[in-house]
RNA sequence: CGGGACGGAGUAUGCCGGUAGUACGCCUGCUUUGGGAGCAGGUAGAUAGGGUUCGAUUCCCUACGUCCCGACCA
């Protein structure tokens, strides 16, 4: 893409009114725009980078044999109301009609997703059922905060999963919990798996994907040793306490960011729907249902929280807006000029996703704004730039290294 | 929801009870062109309501908005 033709452009100041990193970086970068609190526009350098995070946890999800939905977001009060959380969940959005008919905005999809699966789940050989979405949420929160990481209208990838037995949803848990852990290590994040309380919808324990990080609003006790890891809303262990898994480490104390959840709901939203399915000998049982959160946008925050320097953000490049930035400084050298335009063309028809910095601007801008926007691969032309040796920058570390026009178009501007 | 701070051109910000100033942006022109250029000209602003005052953008009150701390976080 030119970028004469993106038509968002970078902001020198932070806006006085966000001190979140990742709020302060993706406005000045233009990937995101404010509505109000909590709620956001993503534009189009937002989109690509959302819609990589999509297509990673996305593809997780269909090899673990989930299929893809797209639930309502416009509710009826009525599923609502009969699980009792019209008036039981306090974040739950009510709209009323000109014609005073109550809708709910989903803020999750449990009252959608089970009437579904009742319908189709007839017998244990339609089970195990995993039914998944990426889509937007909506919760009253009374205080949004931290840019895009806690908003009132949010992304998540959400799962359901029913089960015929208690062992059927252990096993996929943990099928769940590994795809989970590969998703956010492409994005670039190491994420724990945090004991955590079910909340008020489920008695049972509930474990959430935490990354460490200052910008988020849990505190968790780990281990360096093994993997133990707990959120301090549950813990009876503290920080400098031997660790009670390996007996090998003190555990450390660190402020974290929930950016994925797994509730075992058990038989509650079955009963709530008289859902149940024929077993082996003709009885009739409610499935064992979970439910497994992936929050898409907040994990946007989260990578920009902890991909970031002082020029600006840095993206890993499985969620990167473009795989490379091409930056033109040929200036008013017309044979430069067009020696840029057909390695774009050429860039192109290779099939790299470029943005071609092709606006008659100073060298200084040019770098500032491709620091700030933070693609992993800056190919510069300027005056020196010859066939045989164009400068390759990487954005994290400043490398630079020199490859012919031809390497590039292999792909050598990946180092 | 409790507490605190803030609210002015597109963005950021200084001073101030009495012509709303500066920088960047944006528009015109010329010069410039490897780390946010220079000159000249131009464009554009006080959240709303009430109060104090001869006079309020400034002080006071209320509402609304935004951020921060806490609580909350199906």
């Amino acid at each position: 893409m030119r970028q004469s033709h993106l038509f968002t452009k970078t902001r020198k100041e932070a806006p006085a009114d966000e001190v979140s990193k990742n709020a302060q970086l993706l406005i000045r970068a233009g990937f995101v725009h404010k509505e109000m609190a909590g709620v956001y526009s993503y534009l189009p350098l937002g989109v690509r980078v959302l819609s990589k995070i999509e297509g990673i946890i996305r593809r997780e999800m269909n090899a673990i044999g989930a299929q893809e939905n797209r639930f309502a977001t416009l509710h009826p009060s009525e599923p609502w109301k009969q699980t009792g959380a019209w008036d039981g969940v306090d974040v739950l959005f009510k709209i009323m009609s000109r014609t005073e008919k109550e809708y709910a905005l989903g803020q999750s999809e449990e009252e959608i997703a089970t009437p579904i699966a009742k319908e189709y789940a007839l017998s244990y050989k339609d089970l195990p059922l995993a039914i998944y979405q990426i889509g937007q949420k909506y919760r009253d929160e009374l205080r949004a905060k931290s840019g895009i990481m806690r908003g009132r209208e949010f992304g998540m990838k959400d799962l359901y999963s029913f089960h015929a037995t208690q062992e059927d949803f252990d096993r996929y848990y943990r099928v769940v919990q590994e795809a989970y852990f590969r998703a956010f290590s492409e994005c670039g994040l190491i994420a724990k798996a945090t004991e955590a309380s079910g909340g008020s919808f489920s008695e049972k324990l509930s474990y959430e994907f935490m990354v460490l990080t200052d910008a988020g609003e849990d505190d968790i006790v780990y281990c360096d040793t093994c993997s133990h890891c707990a959120n301090v809303e549950v813990s009876s262990e503290a920080e400098g306490d031997l660790c009670t898994k390996c007996g090998q480490s003190t555990l450390k104390k660190a402020r974290a960011s929930e950016v994925g959840n797994v509730f075992d709901l058990g038989q509650k939203y079955p009963k709530a729907f008289d859902f149940t399915f024929t077993d082996a000998h003709g009885e009739a049982q409610y499935p064992i249902v979970g439910c497994f959160g992936f929050g898409t946008t907040r994990t946007m925050g989260v990578i920009v929280e902890k991909h970031a320097d002082a020029a600006g953000i840095v993206w890993p490049e499985s969620v990167a807006p473009f795989a490379v930035h091409l930056v033109d400084l040929s200036g008013s050298d017309s044979d430069k000029k067009e020696f840029v335009e057909a390695l774009y063309s050429d860039l192109l028809r290779a099939g790299t996703d470029v943005l071609y910095d092709d606006r008659d601007l100073r060298a200084g801008e040019k770098f500032a704004d491709s620091d700030l926007i933070g693609i992993p691969f800056r190919i510069v032309i300027g005056k020196q730039s010859t066939p045989d040796s164009i400068e390759v920058v990487r954005r994290k570390d400043g490398t630079v290294t020199k490859v012919s026009r031809d390497a590039i178009l292999k792909g050598a501007w990946h180092f």
